[in-house]
DNA sequence: TCTATATATAGGCATTCAATCATATAGTTG
DNA sequence: CAACTATATGATTGAATGCCTATATATAGA
């Protein structure tokens, strides 16, 4: 029973489930569309455990909703707010250039989160 | 050297100097004004080798800027934006009412971030 | 140069946590 | 119930990281 003492606990609570690559590719495999956790699975190449560690993660963490149907489990991003944080992000990553995240020059095309998800096919 | 390889690597990486608590408070104290580490180890109450430490990852990660000044080293938040994404996160924590972030009929003057970020015009 | 103040850094210790393997649970169908 | 699919969880290991103490660097002044 660790419960966060103070605002900043909680607050860094809720980045720190974002602070994670893997996370991050969940997430943006259900930036669009509900997804059960094979297609999650299948779409990020993930293994299968850490997949649902995650999800399970994301989940206590409220980040996700998650409904059952049949056997298998569908999960969805809880807010669109979380989505805004990365984008929010990502534009201020882009920036420095420092880093090679997609050439400004090169629209977002290839950008996670941008919106116009290109399905599955994303390196 | 590590550098990170993909978008999530980057991005996860922003939201981990985010995922501290130390930290928020570090940015907290950054809010409104710039600050010399010896005025945020008053403010925040934590150790001094905490303080520079923290102090140096956000400012390799671009979270805040610094000039020195005599033997001083001020430090400032780089864009609002990352104050800006403490409070939307904050907005969304503090709905389910289950800790204590000020009491929401008491204003917000107890409340982190929400002082609102005069534009700092880096003195 | 010597001293004092302000800030940064190194090393040790403890804890957190992600990846993995193996196994358990839940639901469906025969 | 048995067998199968889908998902979750236990246990272990290794890496990352925060805190602490001590020390190093930087700047200013006598």
């Amino acid at each position: 029973m660790n419960e966060p003492q103070s605002v900043y606990d909680s607050l860094a609570r809720y980045f720190s489930v974002l602070g994670e690559p893997a996370r991050l590719r969940i997430l943006h495999a259900l930036c669009r569309q509900e997804r059960c956790v094979s297609e999650i699975l299948r779409v990020t190449g993930l293994a299968q455990a850490n997949v649902s560690r995650h999800l399970g993660l994301m989940y206590q963490a409220g980040l996700v909703s998650r409904r059952r149907e049949g056997t298998q489990v569908f999960y969805r991003v809880s807010s669109p707010v979380y989505l805004d944080l990365c984008r929010t992000v990502l534009s201020q990553v882009s920036t420095p250039a420092d880093h090679d995240f997609g050439d400004p020059s090169v629209p977002t095309a290839n950008d996670p989160f941008i919106g116009h998800h290109k399905e599955e096919t994303s390196v």
